[in-house]
DNA sequence: CACCCATCACATATT
DNA sequence: GTGATGGGTG
């Protein structure tokens, strides 16, 4: 481990800079440090806001908001801000709402580069062939088409996988090239067939009168350049432009940023070079690298007091990102006190770190390790990747740890979502053929393979969408049997929904449970006997009271595409899951970071591609993770993984051995990992050494959670009276691993035997009589 | 044509 | 371990 003295940020502590701070100033300005105050206030011109984490950057941008409005210098309708996230966007109205009077109608255009560029090219779609009412696809929808495409230039699917088609045309597209000028240098891509596809995938979106996200930036870009007028008139509308995350904008972006603010040149981008983690996506530290040179006279200001993390949490982050080359430089520095120091811990295996980890938040939650009580929205666990979640969530709920998840699969990416959402937009418009060939089938009408491939040989002989060509095809008994009547039915459906649709008396609401109802689709679900269909049928409920919120189905579908946001982030009730990537802008008094392994964290297929570059960016996301924690902070490795359900032995992350030993103390008790070093021993070859080792059994934590177990209440609504009142071999449901028989009855716990999941011992209060179950 | 079962590749992060 | 796919059967 280094012990370079270089990353002490105690040394710098000013007196009192915050007091005198406070002296004076309109209130916008309260509160804000001399580095902030000098973001803010320095209106006119391009300025460069270098925010290491935690140092306030969101109060400085809101702040500057509204000292542009309040000094008069524009109306709020005059300003744009964009932002990276949905999330960020949302707290940024928050706060700038709040700094606002009480009429704070009006309000800036504000939000992540694609929503904004979703509302201007709305307005000038025609421009790119495209009508209105265009429809934004997700990945999946991307991949769809291009394995159309892919299938019609006969090309091997199983040797080039669409999902490689996919990764580079959005790499070119986020260097925003079109299919008319992807440089020479790229014809080999994809068996010599990427730039052909590229553009046969485009000509098909306008055909489906559809965009991909990166299309909603790179039409906008065309359209300024094409339409000197327009250009124009954005560049008056915007007379400010605010930019957040900018170490995390590509070249689209960029260049986009660059036609609307080259006129007035009031540009104000902040972001952090160490937190560049998006580079897999196109993202360029380049841009923010570049600033000075794009905008000559611009002013450099960099915010490193940290309002955040406990010192040696701060070191500890600094100390490893300064083994990074390509950055600008920040010392980071923070006046709280002493603070606890960084822990790391060494598992046996990837299941002990799991456990591990369970025990210490429910120490944590009783504070029965000397500190304060931590509720359990305050923990969070950071993983590398959402596999590394599963290990916790079984532990979770085998304890009875509330938890959520953030970062796995996305509302809007549930399957039954998805369904429901195609029967809105082929409603809306039944020229959406993906929408139609997701629907047409689901649920079961006896239209299989060989209807279906009629259907689309149909169309494309015909030149006409899916659903007309699926009348013709009635009209001519192209299809027979109860195939037939179903496909009649549907039809005839289609037609009545669409008819209501445009039909401004009725309720979307309405609507959408009709035809969730009429279709069959809702019935689906209440048939299908699998532990995970209650949920499905929750979600869907969940989905028509999400589109109450909204003014109609269009108006719905509209935002739908760009809300990929979890909403619940910041649940006080329950234990967070998060990936780091996603972590990013959160900050937590309490944080875990599982999985410091070579090839999981640093990730292998990250330093594959990109070599030392790749490393770099690993580490970036490090110090993210480090710098999310307030109070605590600790790091573990296992030394023993499992995945693809088997175990491989895996050494500790080349992080491990940068950090700084002063900053450091060692969490696992002696006998494991704990030989005062923080490095692990020597892996042991006989299986008893091996057990000897995880016998964690033995450890304080194990034992003070054997007793804290007893006392403690269920932390879930459940029904008390149930508690234990199983008898063996009755039949029970839980949540998440559907029904089962209870083979054993042991204190507050049962073993069952699940039809799916096989033999489980869970605690009895999260399993129900399948009668009872919640749904 | 639907259902069931075996097999296979497979997972870094996201607007 | 999971989800997608393909072949065989009813």
């Amino acid at each position: 481990m280094s012990s370079e003295g270089s990353c002490n940020p105690l040394k710098k502590i000013p007196l009192g800079v915050r007091a005198m701070d406070a002296i004076a100033g309109t209130s916008h300005l309260d509160g804000l440090n001399t580095a902030q105050r000098e973001a803010v206030q320095t209106i006119e011109g391009p300025v460069l806001m270098l925010a290491g984490a935690g140092t306030g950057k969101t109060s400085a941008l809101t702040s500057r908001i509204a000292h542009i409005i309040n000094e008069g210098a524009a109306k709020p309708g005059n300003i744009l801000a964009v932002t990276f996230t949905n999330k960020a966007a949302r707290e940024m109205k928050d706060r700038v709402a709040r700094h606002g009077n009480a009429d704070g109608a009006a309000m800036p255009w504000l939000g992540t580069f694609h929503n904004i560029c979703n509302k201007l090219l709305r307005r000038h779609a025609e421009l790119v062939d495209l009508k209105t009412n265009f429809t934004i696809l997700d990945r999946d929808d991307q991949l769809r088409v291009m394995d159309q495409l892919a299938a019609a230039s006969e090309i091997d699917r199983k040797k080039w996988p669409v999902r490689q088609l996919g990764a580079i045309i959005d790499s070119w597209k986020n260097r925003a090239w079109t299919h008319e000028n992807v440089p020479q240098s790229q014809k080999l891509a994809y068996n010599s067939k990427g730039i052909e596809l590229y553009r046969q995938y485009e000509d098909r979106l306008v055909e489906l009168n559809a965009v991909d996200f990166g299309n909603l930036i790179l039409h906008m870009i065309s359209i300024f350049r094409k339409h000197d007028d327009i250009l124009e008139k954005y560049r008056r509308r915007f007379q400010y432009i605010l930019v957040d995350e900018y170490q995390d904008t590509n070249v689209a972006q960029y260049l986009w940023l660059r036609l609307l603010a080259d006129g007035h040149k009031n540009i104000c981008c902040v972001g952090d070079d160490d937190q560049s983690i998006y580079g897999w996506r196109g993202a360029e530290v380049e841009n923010i690298l570049r600033f000075e040179k794009d905008y000559p006279n611009a002013k450099v200001v960099r915010l490193e007091q940290n309002y955040r993390s406990g010192p040696h949490i701060l070191s500890t982050a600094s100390c490893l990102i300064a083994k990074n080359k390509r950055r600008l430089g920040k010392e980071l520095w923070t006046d709280l006190g002493e603070g606890e120091k960084v822990r790391l811990a060494c598992h046996f295996n990837s299941d002990e770190e799991a456990r591990w980890i369970g025990e210490e938040i429910e120490s944590l939650q009783h504070g029965t390790r000397g500190q304060r009580r931590y509720s359990p929205g305050e923990i969070a666990i950071l993983v590398r990747n959402t596999s590394q979640m599963r290990a916790f969530e079984e532990r979770f709920i085998t304890t009875g740890i509330p938890y959520i998840v953030v970062g796995g699969p996305r509302f809007y990416e549930r399957m039954e979502i998805r369904d429901a959402i195609a029967y809105f937009r082929i409603a809306i418009s039944p020229l959406d053929d993906l929408a139609f060939d997701r629907i047409v089938n689901k649920p079961k009408r006896g239209l299989g393979n060989v209807a279906q491939r009629k259907i689309h040989d149909a169309a494309s002989g015909n030149g006409v969408c899916l659903v007309d060509a699926a009348e013709i095809l009635m009209e001519q008994n192209g299809i027979r049997g109860a195939g037939a009547r179903e496909l009649r039915l549907l039809l005839d459906q289609l037609a009545i929904w669409n008819r209501l649709a445009r039909d401004p008396k009725t309720s979307h609401t309405d609507l959408a449970m009709k035809m969730l109802d009429e279709s069959g689709y809702s019935a689906m679900w209440q048939k299908t006997r699998t532990p995970d269909a209650p949920g499905r049928l929750e979600n869907l409920k969940e989905l028509i009271n999400v589109l109450g919120e909204f003014e109609n189905l269009q108006g719905f579908m509209e935002h739908v595409g760009l809300i990929m946001d979890n909403d619940s982030v910041d649940d006080v009730e329950k234990v967070t899951l998060i990936t780091l990537h996603s972590a990013k802008g959160l900050e937590y008094p309490v944080v875990f970071l599982p999985g410091w392994e070579e090839g999981l964290f640093p990730s292998k297929l990250a330093m594959d591609e990109k070599g030392e570059l790749g490393e770099e960016e690993e580490r970036r996301l490090a110090y993210v993770g480090i710098t999310r924690a307030m109070e605590l902070c600790t790091l573990s490795f296992a030394q023993n993984r499992w995945m693809y359900g088997s175990s491989s032995d895996t050494i500790p992350s080349r992080f491990i051995d940068e950090l700084p030993d002063e900053h450091i103390e060692i969490a696992t008790d002696s006998g494991y990992g704990g030989n005062g070093s923080g490095r692990p021993e020597p892996f042991p070859d006989s299986l008893e050494e091996r057990a000897a080792r995880a016998d964690v059994y033995k450890s304080p934590g194990w034992r003070r959670l054997q007793q804290n177990r007893n006392v403690r209440k269920p932390q879930l609504p459940v029904m008390e009276a149930e508690i234990c009142d199983y008898s063996i071999g009755e039949r029970v449901f839980h949540m998440k691993f559907g029904y089962g028989r209870i083979v054993e009855i042991d204190g507050d716990k049962v073993v069952v035997d699940f039809d799916k999941a096989g033999l489980k011992r869970v605690v009895a209060n999260y399993v129900f009589p399948p009668d009872a179950a919640p749904l």
